[in-house]
DNA sequence: ACAAAATAATTAACACTGTTAAGTATATTT
DNA sequence: AAATATACTTAACAGTGTTAATTATTTTGT
């Protein structure tokens, strides 16, 4: 049925509008600073019309992240072919970089905007489709950065001042 | 007069009593997730009173980051000798490191809950009094990591690996 | 073509937030 | 004892995320 089918895309249409219009403002704003309503405002819809396609405020977030973790494994499908762990892991982190220079709204979002972490780490229960793994080995990578970073931040100073 | 000493002791205990709830309360459940009237509750005042001591949440916030800058700078009294720019900044590294383990929940506070970094930029017009050296120098080292930490999370990493 | 059922959106409301203004005791000074 | 200052509280505002009830619209079954 042609019709139907002009709907769902009439709906996918409006998820697309909350995401973009949430993406704008999450990154000009911060997270904590947007609210649902500012959201309605700019898509011009009633703020409880946006808990029609979106469980909560989290879940838009949620999405986005998804979004850019599709974005970044894609960038990571020259990884596999790598044999030698420590050059893979080298060559990942260039890929975090790349991308971090191709979507950087994205970047901001995953990784600057530290609140997230926190915030997707509550509905980390079961979910996660596309950001899993490249999510966990991130994580990791950052957690180990919690205790060594530290150090290395030094370093890293040192380095650019020299 | 000794009964408006008394008295004088008795208002700096109180503000000591804000600053031991919301410090236990920011630590355990982040500073967004803290209210004003938690804290209240835990002093047992009226959630009012708490603007007499403080002129908002944040300064709260600020007040405590305060208090560990002053510990970590008298950490810090070990560098001035150290003549090479090179180890006078590892060793503010190892001293950084000093600072997480000895103070975890200042730590926790200042360094690891990124929030307050952008809510403390905010309040950042003129007050600073211990921390402004010492922040000065950490947010430039952190705002290097922001573009090149993350290659070297990559080799962090790659050590670890190895 | 018309009534019934489903869909999509809205308005009203709840409980919470930071924060301010106005009011109320209590203590201090004159 | 009356006036003033101090310390604190209650009431309120505007804003938040979110849910329930309501209305309008569209699709379906006859």
């Amino acid at each position: 049925m042609g019709i139907t089918e002009r709907k769902e895309k009439q709906k996918v249409e409006i998820r697309k509008m909350i995401l973009q219009a949430s993406m704008k403002l999450f990154t000009n704003e911060g997270f904590d600073k947007v609210s649902i309503r500012k959201i309605a405002d700019i898509i011009e819809y009633s703020p409880t019309t946006i808990y029609l396609y979106f469980k909560d405020k989290n879940e838009i977030l949620f999405e986005l992240c998804e979004e850019g973790f599709i974005k970044f494994e894609s960038l990571n499908k020259n990884l596999p072919e790598i044999k030698n762990p420590l050059t893979r892991l080298h060559k990942m982190g260039e890929n975090y970089v790349g991308f971090g220079l191709q979507y950087p709204e994205y970047y901001d979002l995953m990784f600057i905007q530290n609140a997230p972490m926190d915030k997707l780490a509550e509905m980390n229960d079961g979910k996660w489709i596309h950001g899993d793994r490249a999510l966990d080995l991130l994580r990791s990578i950052i957690k180990e950065c919690m205790t060594q970073k530290i150090i290395k931040k030094g370093d890293v100073d040192s380095v650019t001042m020299a």
